[in-house]
DNA sequence: CCCACTTGTTAACGCCGTACGCATAGCATT
DNA sequence: AATGCTATGCGTACGGCGTTAACAAGTGGG
């Protein structure tokens, strides 16, 4: 795919002078950790993420597999790398001063670029791989919270509820392609003689695409969460 | 376990003649499904569950990897099996009339019997796996929904949030042997004077084990559910 | 006794991540 | 220009995984 043509490399520092001249020796690199990530960023989007495995990512890059080693200690490595890209991808909304916007609208972004590159939602759980580009989110998640009135410890306790709720969302509506949350699936395959309150909601669920409940649910996670606001409260 | 006794045949399933003798046909089994399922169990309590693998399981029950093939179809079988095991010894709490007593009675005891069984948490929520065991779960939880005065649509909108709630807490929290939450790890290594908020957050960190919030967050998210109660409502 | 059928087992296939060691290319130095 | 250093590419191989296919050994029914 990249074979014919000369990569230009720009990062070249004149020869002879410049002292040190350690960085960006470009030459040699067909291949460096940027590509390397890049291109197993689109591996996952496109395939889901097991098909990101070493060879097949050496293969699309036109590589020998132990060569994405130089670049990269271990594929846990790269999907931190991979995971951090998400994070930096965030749109996060401009910042607002009423406590309950800004949560909302941090979370709200982090739970759509999630859903956007719903590989990501495992790793970023399962394994609590994380790289430093959400932190900002934090920080302001945190600062509203003690602007509500929240005592440290309760903010502590406030954010680990928003966060888990987030996260077990993602998780079970959003995973990979599966479509069917964990309770479709549990009521689907229901006697429901035996269950006649299962039956009753089994019976009320619509057709069509399942509804998507984070928007308001976060809101009465919120509720639960807040002193109650002054006026009313905007989405 | 069934070597000796000879049991009378129930079943059938030779074509042909009338009598075939099929079920329990006790000799030759040196295993069955039952004993691998158990012996996976006592794997994944001992060793995690990376620990079961096909081989490993076989070596454990004195016979041959392949074996394993005749009484399960695959490793995905075996898991949701194992999961149902784990549902099955889920110590349910007596009904309860309160509606927010019932939901903490049952999601509390689902709580409890996933944390002792941390490996299961990945494969229920990742893998959307799960036997038949939590049926009841489910059936007693959307009464008491309903009970409490929520329409069908808004109780599955609040299951919803409560089993995502339940479920993202386990997993960040009690996943596998590692002790520290996302939100542990990322205030771990952040700069303080870039985020103020999170530095405080960090210093109210007191030293030892982290806290148990899934009780007082729970009750939090019923604040945001149920209809508040008429009189106090006891933990 | 033989046969149909079930159960156990061996060998092998195609994956995976990655340790090891050699070949090479470009730069700095002489 | 020749040399040596180091960063980089990559062929080979090891141990592991889940699983298929073919074969062997039991076992009860006619």
């Amino acid at each position: 795919m990249n074979d014919g043509p000369s990569v230009g490399s720009q990062g070249r520092n004149s020869p002879g002078s410049e002292g040190p001249a350690i960085a960006t020796r470009s030459p040699r690199r067909r291949v460096d950790e940027q590509r390397i990530v890049a291109r197993a960023l689109r591996l996952a989007r496109e395939d889901g993420l097991q098909a990101v495995t070493m060879r097949r990512l050496a293969e699309e890059l036109g590589t020998a597999p132990m060569t994405l080693y130089r670049h990269i200690p271990d594929r846990q490595a790269l999907l931190v790398a991979m995971l951090d890209e998400v994070a930096r991808g965030i749109a996060f909304p401009p910042p607002a001063d009423d406590p309950r916007a800004e949560i909302t609208g941090v979370l709200t972004a982090i739970h759509d670029a999630l859903r956007r590159d719903a590989w990501a939602i495992g790793p970023l759980v399962t394994e609590k791989l994380a790289g430093p580009s959400i932190v900002p989110a934090l920080e302001r998640t945190f600062a509203a919270l003690r602007r509500a009135g929240l005592a440290p410890r309760d903010s502590r306790a406030a954010f680990a509820l928003l966060w888990h709720y987030t996260v077990g969302e993602l998780l079970d509506t959003h995973m990979d392609d599966s479509d069917d949350s964990f309770a479709r699936r549990m009521v689907r395959d229901t006697d429901p003689d035996a269950h006649p309150a299962l039956a009753a909601i089994v019976a009320s669920v619509p057709s069509g695409p399942p509804d998507d409940w984070f928007p308001e649910n976060l809101q009465r996670v919120l509720d639960g969460l807040l002193p109650p606001p002054a006026g009313r409260t905007a989405v």
